[in-house]
DNA sequence: ATTATTTTGTGAAAAAAATCACAAAAGAGG
DNA sequence: CCTCTTTTGTGATTTTTTTCACAAAATAAT
């Protein structure tokens, strides 16, 4: 069985969309309908599905329900991951007010912000705590994944503390590459990229 | 001329982030150092590099200077981009706020919303303006180019109307595929699928 | 009941992307 | 000035991804 890359992925999780929004009041889908709407070919659809070990009915397409709890199960999304956002800025807390987070398992527990006013506020039930507190909270729930939602200018330094404190993982939304030991991951979420694919395509 | 892809797009933008922020103090960077950041292939970065015209410099690498305003001017950051933003809710609101937009060339001109208490407001110096009122401003102004920011479940009947305006682009930050004329572009903005991807790597 | 049509599932082929490998250039050190 | 080392630039190769093409199955229509 090929091992699900990136690319897959991300198509995988615009198939679910399609099924949990764009096709509401039908049973079946055809991968042919899947490839229309997001301007695939529909045999990379179908053997992207065949991954999630869905099979099909000829002539009549995927049976909507079964292949959303397909993907559902492949990619993961009832996996509770627990994250802790620094930055208690404006991407900080629109991450944190963000509901559809939780229908994918990604389950923010606080922020971290070293902004003084802001500390002890809450933000849609979550807590705003001082960064200081991270080093005790990662050790003692043991939730080892941040997103990093800081100005770029201190995002190493912020990423240096945090990794000082027992972080494995950063989801990046800053603007920035970090420099950080291997054995941390650092997931690069770049707002601007897409953009400037966006913009690089047709006369945008 | 290989033309510029998705991908190298993407690579391109994360080593504009290293010149800009993560090697401040040296004159030069070689490929090693790059690819060592982003854990690439060296000669990959090479490769990009290339495509934008720029020459390193035998056992030096390369001038920063130069291939920061190389990357700039492949991917084209100092032409304006003018959009406006639909959905003036969290997501909306820190899209607008995310100072770093404009560096990248992407001027956001007004939002829009449908909510009586919000028309009227501003965020960030622009106007919260009524959702009628946007076809008058595609066709006045001619902003061809949104970013769709509102709840997922009005995500469809909000982008057929801002069709029926004459919006050509829409940058689509709810997690909803849309069903709209061959005609206009969406660009799926899918924060979901980039932790999707995340979660799958190592044991995050 | 037969035929036409649609749609899956998947090997084979093509295209795209990444890696390898190495010559050539140029600075560093003696 | 000569040698050693580093680093570029780029063809050749490999790997990955996508597309093509089509048999097989199943429904719908007549």
């Amino acid at each position: 069985m090929t091992a699900i890359s990136n690319k897959i992925i991300n198509r995988l999780t615009l198939y679910h969309c399609i099924l949990k929004y764009t096709v509401q009041g039908q049973d079946f889908i055809s991968s042919f309908e899947i490839a229309d709407l997001l301007n695939l070919n529909d045999s990379l659809v179908r053997k992207d599905i065949a991954l999630c070990g869905v099979l099909g009915h000829k002539k009549q397409g995927y049976f909507i329900e079964d292949l959303k709890k397909a993907i559902e199960k492949t990619l993961g999304f009832t996996e509770r991951k627990e994250v802790f956002v620094i930055g208690a800025g404006n991407l900080g807390t629109a991450l944190v007010k963000y509901a559809d987070f939780k229908d994918y398992g990604i389950d923010i527990l606080a922020l971290f912000d070293s902004d003084i006013d802001k500390i002890g506020q809450e933000v849609n039930g979550k807590r705003i705590l001082a960064l200081e507190k991270l080093e005790d909270l990662v050790t003692r729930i043991s939730v080892k994944n941040i997103i990093l939602a800081v100005p770029p200018q201190i995002a190493q330094h912020v990423a240096d503390y945090a990794v000082k404190c027992g972080v494995q993982f950063i989801w990046n939304f800053t603007p920035t590459v970090l420099r950080l030991p291997k054995s941390v991951t650092v997931y690069y979420e770049n707002i601007v990229s897409s953009f400037m694919q966006m913009r690089n395509k047709k006369e945008f």
